[in-house]
RNA sequence: GCGCCGUUAGCUCAAUCGGCAGAGCAGCUGACUCUUAAUCAGCAGGUUGAAGGUUCGAUUCCUUCACGGCGUACCA
């Protein structure tokens, strides 16, 4: 039937409703239990939730009612309600209803409510999505992601166990002595990562400020300032492609923690990772300490391994020098990788480093020491000044984490920040960050810094093969006149 | 940005080589007081994403556009 003609089937039973002088969309409504704890009830319960499915029997009907513990079947019998009964005959599916009443079993065995009191809470005018094969739509998924909450349920529980995942890092983290702290997500310089940023203006100020990339310096402002372990969970923001591992805007956790360092980072993220699979979540698709992601085992157990970039290099693509271009270039052009002839030294050897190694690091890696001059918020190793504290964690070919131990020296990191704003590459700083390195000047205690990317983390532990699927609304192209 | 694929009823999907656009669910009418993917009888439901072209004839072939997916580029 076209949608014009089921709209005003609704609108129809709409106006027979209000005419029978009840107002379709309730109040409040005191519930006595969710539908999944029916069973345990003593006497009669009042429930609430949309009705989901609905099978008359001319003077009697069941339907079911679905809240968000789960599904439950009522039976109305019109010998029991009496006039009501005309009123569950203006019912749809996907109307939200109140119904008191005593569970029964039926004769096969079902639990079942048998109506005695029925509330209209809310009328809906439109029909859902079908019941046997849900939505499938990625559009409509997407776009109206509370028809794929009602219509699927498993991706209810995605998102119930992301924000389950959440609580539990925060639970973890307090525990641990971490603050938790909010740094702007409008700075007048955006820092703490190499990405092109979204540029917004304050009027009143006259001024264009930058959506954050990362959270980065402003915490680390808060080690200076003595809160000695912090951390962060909120939205960075690059604009960038958008692939099934990147959406513009996505969620961080950052930590810090003076006196410590990437060593101390490894541990923190491999236990905070642990504890998350121990802590039994929903939806959480673990046995023991693996998880199955895309249909490929990975190992969870610790310890995890530790490899330096160097090593996996050689490992896997048979590179003895990082810093050796034409080692690189030979063995990209080998490979057949597209190169524009622009790339530096260390383009070639990101470029390597993902066709090569990246795809293999499926049991959780961290590796470990980077060259300087891709990483110039880092502190140099002591024994060689060209390579960095920091580690990249990978997980399922994916990069879930990234930390340092933070370069605390201002004079040093004026210096990086001055080589980054000399080669001038597009989208890095053409600025150096006075203020920051002000900050430093001040003394930043010695400090391990670490940011995971959650939107992947929960990929990876719900099985979900694109930042979509864990995201409620991730950026689409808007649809009319954008 | 570029490349490939997709878009058919409210939802999920068919439609042979270019030859009358179809089914299930949802909806409507009737029957039915223990059904549960309820059942039975009947009815209705389409700008085949949009615009243009080729053709006697286009869901099908061509062009452009819109939106989406994947890949690629970008992304320390």
């Amino acid at each position: 039937m076209a949608e014009k003609e089921l709209l005003q089937e609704r609108e129809r039973k709409l106006r027979a409703i209000i005419q029978a002088g009840i107002y379709p969309y309730g109040g409040r409504f005191d519930r006595s239990v969710p539908a999944r704890e029916v069973a345990d009830a003593a006497g009669d319960v009042r429930l609430a939730g949309r009705v989901v499915t609905m099978r008359n029997h001319g003077k009697a009907a069941f339907a079911d009612l679905e809240d968000l513990s789960g599904r439950i079947q009522v039976y109305f019998q019109q010998d029991v309600l009496g006039s009501v009964f005309d009123l569950y005959r203006l019912l749809d599916i996907g109307d939200i209803i109140g119904i008191s009443g005593e569970p029964f079993r039926t004769r096969t065995g079902q639990l079942t409510v048998k109506v005695k009191e029925l509330t209209l809470l809310s009328k809906s005018n439109r029909p859902l999505p079908e019941k046997w094969h849900g939505l499938k739509d990625v559009e409509i998924r997407f776009r109206q992601r509370y028809l794929d909450l009602i219509a699927n349920p498993e991706v209810r529980e995605v998102f119930i166990a992301r924000s389950l995942i959440v609580s539990r890092i925060r639970q973890r983290l307090n525990e641990e002595g971490f603050l938790e702290v909010e740094t702007p997500m409008m700075h007048p310089i955006a820092g703490g990562a190499e990405a092109r940023p979204f540029v917004t203006h304050h009027n009143t100020l006259g001024t264009d400020l930058y959506l954050r990339i990362a959270p980065e310096l402003y915490l680390k402002r808060l080690l200076v300032g003595g809160l000695e372990k912090v951390y962060e969970i909120n939205r960075s923001f690059r604009n960038e492609g958008i692939s099934p591992l990147h959406n513009p805007e996505f969620t961080m956790l950052e930590l810090y923690a003076a006196y410590a360092d990437y060593n101390v980072m490894a541990e923190i993220a491999e236990g905070l990772i642990l504890y998350l699979l121990e802590t039994n979540i929903p939806g959480v698709n673990r046995s023991g300490n693996r998880v199955n992601y895309q249909g490929v085992e990975i190992d969870l157990s610790p310890p995890w391994r530790r490899a330096t970039l160097s090593d996996l290099m050689k490992e896997h693509a048979g590179i003895v020098d990082l810093r050796n271009q034409g080692e690189l270039l030979t063995c990209l052009q080998k490979e057949g990788a597209p190169l524009t002839g622009a790339e530096t030294v260390f383009d070639l050897l990101d470029t390597l480093f993902k066709l090569k190694v990246q795809p293999k690091l499926v049991s959780p890696v961290f590796v470990m020491d980077y060259p300087r001059e891709i990483s110039p918020l880092a502190k140099s190793k002591p024994e060689d000044v060209k390579t960095v504290e920091r580690f990249e964690l990978f997980i399922a070919g994916m990069e879930v984490g990234n930390a340092y131990s933070e370069l605390n020296d201002p004079e040093e990191q004026r210096r990086r920040f001055a080589e980054e704003v000399k080669n001038n590459r597009p989208d890095r700083p053409k600025v150096v960050d006075e203020d920051y390195i002000l900050a430093l000047s001040y003394g930043m205690p010695p400090a391990g810094g670490l940011g995971i990317g959650i939107d992947r983390l929960v990929m990876l532990l719900t099985n979900r093969p694109s930042i979509r699927e864990v995201i409620l609304f991730p950026l689409l192209r808007p649809q009319n006149g954008g």
